[in-house]
DNA sequence: GCCAACGTTGGC
DNA sequence: GCCAACGTTGGC
């Protein structure tokens, strides 16, 4: 099983957002980006694990935690003209956004903040630290393990 | 297919 | 609000 990292601005959409859904769940439109289109499209699989971050905030950083519970999505928002992730150039017909549900699973106490995130040497592997904007990129186990307990331990203080 | 110009992202 | 980093666009 995979895990992820989903960049998310929380003013827009947060892990709050996601965890008041009805369902606590929720299609993640609006990424346009081909490479983090890719991964959701070709590499994703229902029950990888995917972190969601914090950014554009006061702390950006790792807020909570949930599950792909839903893959191969066509992103609706791409044939929306009211939309601002409207796509001219995408058809029903050969769709060019494709989208996978989320499932909320956890939100950590405190956010793990991405200063603590870079200050560990064995997560520098991660875009997010290396200054990459990927919306959407994968965490390798090692580092998913890091991060979590980074992240519950830190719920603890 | 190169690459300069431009727009966007996102931490600070 | 600044600006570095990076993706996209479009002329050639």
């Amino acid at each position: 099983m995979a895990a992820w990292l989903f960049k998310t601005e929380p003013d827009t959409f947060g892990i709050d957002d996601l965890a008041n859904r009805p369902d606590k769940r929720e299609g993640w439109d609006g990424v346009r980006n081909y490479q983090a289109r890719n991964f959701m499209r070709d590499s994703m699989q229902v029950g990888d694990d995917a972190f969601i971050y914090h950014s554009s905030c006061k702390v950006p950083g790792i807020a909570g935690l949930a599950k792909v519970s839903k893959t191969g999505l066509v992103d609706p928002t791409q044939f929306n003209p009211e939309s601002p992730y409207f796509d001219p150039k995408s058809t029903p017909e050969n769709p060019r956004w494709i989208m996978v549900e989320l499932e909320y699973v956890e939100t950590f106490v405190n956010i793990t903040p991405l200063k603590k995130i870079k200050e560990n040497p064995n997560i520098n592997v991660i875009p997010l630290v290396n200054k990459s904007r990927l919306s959407v990129m994968p965490v390798n186990e090692k580092e998913f393990d890091i991060l979590l307990s980074m992240s519950r331990n830190h719920s603890l203080s």
